[in-house]
DNA sequence: CAGATATGTGGACACGCTGTCCGGATAATA
DNA sequence: TATTATCCGGACAGCGTGTCCACATATCTG
């Protein structure tokens, strides 16, 4: 059975990985090529192309422990992230939690997006089944449309918008976000 | 001095705008080239590059009598959409206006943000400073960092999402966009 | 109504990126 | 050390973009 990885094989993982977190780094995600990736990370176009089919897989490698950690936190984490607080204030920190993982890994999110469709990700779908929940738990009426409504500020387009164009700081931002958890309260 | 158009140089225009509206409600935007369009309306490479010279541009032309014409009414129609009415009823008829032109052009609304930000176009800065306008009026704090968030929703990606994917009405979507409404009064 | 001129036209061209493929190299195993 | 399965990496073809220039044609002039 060939559970087992190579060594050269996991060498060639790594430096993949570490060359193509800089360059993501560096410059907008669609400038930057398989090829340099490939190039920056002293390895053939066929040995990238082999584990990842395009850029979105390595930055979703590159993002997936950042996500499966808040992912984790959300899920059994202490409240009022986790289980136990009202879910406004569960909706607060979790949009408190996103600017955080935005602010350090946005380029990532966005490369993570090249190509296919925010909305096709794993990590959207488990978003969208967590504030959910808490939208029902709240009695809000219609949480189907009000949902993606609620997530579509965490675009990283939006996020890089707000804090490169517009200068403001992540502060500034999650308190704009926390003025929408009055949303759970429903129309007047 | 050439400030008339050539006969035959607007009998072109109008058969690449035509031949272009066609296409973007057939498929996505992404596979649409420009080779595309050029077969289509009868036209040479050449003479298509000369006037758009990327398929935003040519997005844009068609979009553009439409979003005229909504900015026309914001700015001087007859309220709840134009000025006279309560900042919060302005907000929720622009909200509905804007399903009503995302339910006819979203894809047009696509095709201009290929390969550049949503942000970056002149429509969107039109956007933003009605909005902006609105929270100003009813006294929101920090208007400079909600703005955006109440105007992510409105992304066609996501108007295409809660049509497309999940299947909600446009009536559903405006009601949630609505519920938003309720940030005007700022955090409890 | 010709001739002159400016403008528009359309296809060929070079470039860059993508994704695939296969001969050679190398690690794992006995 | 010999064998084998796996991995590596550069070459290759296809596609889309954006540019360029010889030619065609509308518009102007005498």
């Amino acid at each position: 059975m060939g559970s087992m990885e190579r060594a050269d094989a996991a060498r060639n993982r790594t430096r993949i990985l570490e060359a193509a977190a800089l360059l993501f780094a560096q410059r907008p995600p669609h400038d930057v090529t398989m090829d340099d990736i490939a190039k920056a990370a002293g390895v053939g176009r066929g040995t990238l192309y082999r584990r990842y089919p395009d850029r979105a897989s390595i930055a979703v490698a590159l993002l997936d422990e950042h996500e499966r950690d808040l992912q984790e936190r959300l899920l059994r984490g202490e409240p009022p992230l986790g289980p136990g607080a009202p879910p406004a204030e569960r909706l607060a920190a979790f949009y408190a939690a996103m600017v955080g993982l935005l602010e350090g890994h946005s380029h990532l999110v966005l490369g993570s997006e090249v190509g296919r469709s925010r909305f096709e990700t794993g990590a959207y779908g488990f978003w969208r089944a967590h504030v959910r929940a808490l939208l029902t738990a709240a009695g809000t009426p219609g949480p189907d449309a009000l949902v993606d409504v609620l997530l579509a500020p965490l675009a990283p387009e939006v996020y890089l918008y707000q804090r490169t164009v517009l200068g403001l700081t992540p502060e500034r931002i999650t308190e704009a976000l926390t003025t929408l958890t009055g949303a759970l309260r429903g129309p007047e």
